[in-house]
DNA sequence: TGTACATCAGTGAACGCGCGTTCACTGATGTAC
DNA sequence: TGTACATCAGTGAACGCGCGTTCACTGATGTAC
């Protein structure tokens, strides 16, 4: 009946429920306290198959932490999809410009929270753990990091050159973006009541924050160096 | 040789050891991976020990949570008094406001660094376990945090007065400073070797441009809701 | 076509280990009378 | 002053448990000849 191609698939299919079940129990008890006889039993599979998928728990973790990128990679692009550059080129008026910014960062919120909330066991995971004490995932999502910071790098020149202007310290402003959305997901985790048009209102708050002060220090800063 | 009071501060004494083992285990491990006896052998004392000073882990953790608090508190204060609010007092120009604004932020950031490199084990604690799997110490961090949160509403407000405009929602620029200042404090921990000079301006930066974002939307918010 | 062999996901028994927790104990101190 | 008792930080033996890891095995599949 299986043919080696379908006897493929199906162990794809159990890493992958090895990796689900590792999910739900990041987010219960947390990534520190997998084991992997916890992640097989729930997984529904005996505790020595384990090894047949990964040679430790830190090897799934890495590749959690890979399809999180993926998903966070997606994610982002949807929501800088949502962004409109053409209302920015009119600068005079600032009142009109804070309108133009907090229409780019409403839509960018609104898109990334819904791309967020389809897959916020695996984002929860990946924010949390940038700052968990496994070293090999700590490191595969640092990576990952920098080029998800990179992808708003690119947005948020381009974002400069419509509101013509230039920022000093692009790639640290970028981090703050980032930063502040995993502040968001947090959030979703801890109270899940929150309705998603908050979390958004709250995300595109954060945001619109820190682009209204990197433009205010840029248009500026030849004067204050 | 010993009074009554002398053994009350000799099992203070042991208490306090206990809590830097754990803290120093904290650093290497994570909070999730101590164990009451790893904890108990690190401070030098036989396992079933602790028992007399906490009931268990997490009252420990909750305990730790408490110094961290008075901790931050205390450099949160001392950063504070750093700031000159008497430079934003003429925002005719925009070039002098922002470099007013810098001003503060770098003298609040170089204070706050300065304190936080003294009990940095203690504050990586707070903010990492701030988003931990242990109820009763997340819970206790999260207070906390409203308390300091709470701080820096007070110096907001302080500072909107003085640069005259009004904050909108300073709150949640409270909190999204705090976030800022939890950054920096993983950046020491993960890059020690980062000089102290550095940090600061990172952090400095950071609180610029939260600030400088707030004070742009104050200004022009009426036409803009 | 048939036979022997290779591959490989999944299994169950068994191991030694560190863990949290219990218990009865020690030995120094202060208190009652 | 002396004697009996209470308090309390710290101890060591012992327990049962879940853990990671090893090992030889199964049974389905494809391959060689």
């Amino acid at each position: 009946m299986a043919s080696r191609k379908e006897l493929k698939k199906q162990k794809e299919k159990t890493s992958q429920a090895l990796i689900d079940a590792a999910l739900e129990l990041c987010a219960k008890e947390g990534y520190a306290s997998l084991s992997l006889r916890s992640v097989a039993r729930k997984a529904g599979i005996a505790p020595t198959s384990f090894y047949r998928h990964f040679r430790e728990i830190d090897e799934m973790g890495v590749e959690m932490a890979a399809q999180a990128k993926t998903v966070l990679e997606d994610c982002l692009t949807r929501a800088i999809e949502k962004m409109a550059f053409s209302a920015l080129k009119k600068p005079d008026d600032p009142a009109l410009l804070i309108k133009a910014v907090n229409q780019n960062t409403r839509a960018f919120a609104e898109a990334f929270i819904a791309c967020f909330k389809k897959n916020h066991l695996l984002l929860h995971f990946f924010f949390q753990e940038r700052t968990g004490n496994a070293e090999s995932v700590r490191t595969a999502i640092d990576e990952a990091w920098k080029e998800l910071s990179g992808l708003l790098v690119t947005v948020m020149e381009k974002f400069a050159t419509a509101a013509q202007t230039e920022f000093a310290d692009v790639s640290s402003i970028a981090d703050a973006l980032l930063s502040g959305l995993s502040d968001c997901c947090r959030q979703i985790l801890v109270h899940p009541e929150t309705k998603p048009a908050d979390v958004s209102a709250f995300a595109a708050h954060r945001l619109s924050l820190l682009i209204m002060g990197a433009i205010a220090m840029a248009r500026h800063s030849k004067n204050t160096l």
